[in-house]
DNA sequence: GTTCCTGCAAAAGCTTTGCAGAAGA
DNA sequence: TCTTCTGCAAAGCTTTTGCAGGAAC
């Protein structure tokens, strides 16, 4: 099993046409999230969109927004990141890539990966369903803006 | 950066000799905690690690586990472990390896991994602290006791 | 005696659930 | 009409915080 694939950003309308072969109803507040994901490619948690959707649906309840995430996810259009234990992040793009999240600004960015079979060994006879490679540290930007602390290295 | 290693048992008189060049204090609680934690290798969540002491040491409370282990992980003796988003789960391995986390038993098991220098691009300017790989699925035995379900697959 | 640790209680934060009303087919 | 979706409120869970009493050195 080789792993390697382009991580593509699916338009809003590949989305659509997905979510609909599935059966899955294009509510207004669903599409609304959709398109937030696709135009913001930043792994943003439930809060984020809530707070940036609320601006113009005055009407949003978070609930809604947990329940939209949650259909996306199990539709498998969206993916959940548990990079860290106290928030979910969101991914529109669901090809296998690595997640580095900086842990001074927070962001989340891709990188990919590759493993192979014969990089992992021992799993032979386990069904393999999901799998997340998450790395933290410190991202470029964040180490120009200061002097490596001792605390760093 | 080759980063395959032995994921080796520490002994527990290993991790005292660390603590204490590390200036912390072996309470009767923080021993408990770590001679649970080298003696159940299957990466306890906290509450079992408390509900386990609580037997023996009724006075335990709740906060004195989170606050050991706090203490443990930032001591660098213990690694948390994030597979799930609802619960922590904390291993006393802490050479890099691969984390499985089976769907129906619940159980986390180890393997180990590769990731090589030519494994993943594009972090060549990032600074990299921590590495976690997160599988998830079925494993060999929950395989064994049942059908494989449409839904595995 | 001073510092660190423990444990109780309360609070905080994310997520889920129940239910009634609204929207959509 | 009948099903599905939304949104408010409340509850559930893990984890954190504040603080007083206790232990250790």
């Amino acid at each position: 099993m080789s792993t390697e694939k382009k991580c593509t950003l699916p338009t809003l309308e590949q989305l659509k046409k997905t979510l609909q072969e599935r059966n899955i109803n294009l509510s207004h507040q669903r599409l609304k999230v959709l398109e937030y994901l696709t135009s913001h490619n930043t792994h943003p948690s439930t809060e984020e969109i809530y707070e940036a959707l609320h601006q113009e649906i005055t009407t949003l309840s978070k609930s809604t927004v947990y329940n939209t995430l949650k259909v996306l996810v199990e539709a498998g259009v969206v993916r959940e990141l548990m990079i860290e234990n106290n928030e979910a992040r969101y991914d529109i793009i669901t090809d296998f890539h690595g997640h580095f999240k900086c842990e001074r600004c927070g962001d989340i960015h891709n990188f990919s990966i590759r493993l192979d079979d014969l990089a992992y060994k021992g799993l032979g006879s386990y069904l393999i369903k999901q799998r997340d490679v998450y790395f933290k540290g410190v991202c470029p930007d964040c180490l120009e803006n200061k002097t490596i602390s001792q605390e760093d290295l």
